[in-house]
DNA sequence: CAATCACCATACGCAGGCGTATTGACTCCG
DNA sequence: CGGAGTCAATACGCCTGCGTATGGTGATTG
């Protein structure tokens, strides 16, 4: 263990490049620029990383874990019902904000969104983010199903119910509340009548 | 008139400049390599445009124009009963490859999600995005309005609707079949029932 | 107290992008 | 033909970012 000013870990340098990605977005995720944010030089960087691509891969990977199981599970341990938990997650994934995940929790909202983006154009990135979708997807539709729904209209809710809040996040830059307020509006409607699946 | 090869025009820079904000990104809207994938020097670039902001500027008046106008007019001009309208407005913004606006259409899908990915970073987009949304907005709900629902349910139904089709977007990049009939799932549940808006 | 190790700073060469300046071609007009 | 105008190629200086190489410093170990 070192002592001096604390030395740099790995972790700290995925943290800044979360920082990085969710104030300045994929174009933001440059070596030197996180290394003076932390005032650092990037010799440390080069340290705990190969490269770029290392980083990124590491970041990947934490966003992996957080974004799925730390989310269901918080959801899971809680003694709740399906319609709760589904109306839970729309809260807490709109609202992802509290201290969570030991520290390595960089911003809810904008990081997702920023991900997103860079999932675009990103072959690495694409793939864990189709992970993480199918994840959060099958347990959505997982919950609606134990509300009696079908399978296929439990994926298609889920569907929906996935979508909208990705859009939503997207329409509403500002304001959170209303938001949240459309969510729940559309998990009523979802739950209001089972089956009417036109042709 | 010149003539030699058929000197460039102001509007083929604006063309190169989405060909490369849809297959690279908004990190790919560079003038030396959109000059470089149109087989010319950056010379004439700085002919037509002042510098980047220029370019960046007149591709999203374009897109503004396109975006909202073109679309709604062409669903307007044909005589539709609204829930048809609606209908074929989700298909038309999913499956934007039709040749239209004269020659200025550069890829629909990814071509929106580029810009959303763009704006989210870049105050001027930003604003332009808002502009698009806000009036793709208020006709969705105009129709919803027209099919009997209040203001606030044509809203909500509105922003449900349309964050859908950008959430579902990103999820299937692949099956775009599944894409609309997950839309027009919806749809016909918006239009089932009227009014049950909880508390 | 040297040797080693963990961690970081500095300096380097390279590539790519920006915007400017200069020059070159081709056209139009007188 | 000569000059003005339109459009594009080339060359330049600047900056930023990458990855490497090398050197330094403080702790740790024998």
């Amino acid at each position: 263990m070192p002592s001096k000013t604390e030395a740099l870990t790995r972790e700290d340098w995925i943290k800044g490049g979360f920082r990085a990605l969710t104030t300045g977005g994929p174009e933001a995720v440059k070596i030197e620029k996180i290394a003076r944010e932390m005032k650092v030089s990037k010799g440390s960087f080069y340290w705990h990383f190969k490269d770029q691509a290392a980083l990124k891969s590491a970041m990947m990977s934490h966003w992996e874990a957080w974004g799925t199981q730390a989310i269901i599970d918080r959801n899971e341990e809680r003694e709740l019902s399906p319609k709760e938990k589904l109306q839970d997650l729309s809260a807490r994934i709109t609202n992802s904000r509290d201290a969570a995940s030991g520290g390595l929790h960089y911003g809810g909202l904008m990081m997702e969104a920023a991900i997103r983006d860079w999932s675009r154009f990103d072959k690495n990135v694409r793939s864990s983010v189709r992970k993480v979708n199918s994840t959060r997807l099958d347990y959505i539709a997982k919950l609606f199903a134990q509300l009696g729904l079908n399978a296929d209209q439990s994926k298609l809710k889920a569907n929906l119910l996935y979508s909208s809040m990705i859009g939503l996040e997207f329409l509403e830059h500002q304001k959170l509340a209303d938001l949240e307020s459309d969510l729940s509006e559309l998990l009523t409607l979802f739950l209001c009548n089972g089956d009417d699946t036109g042709g």
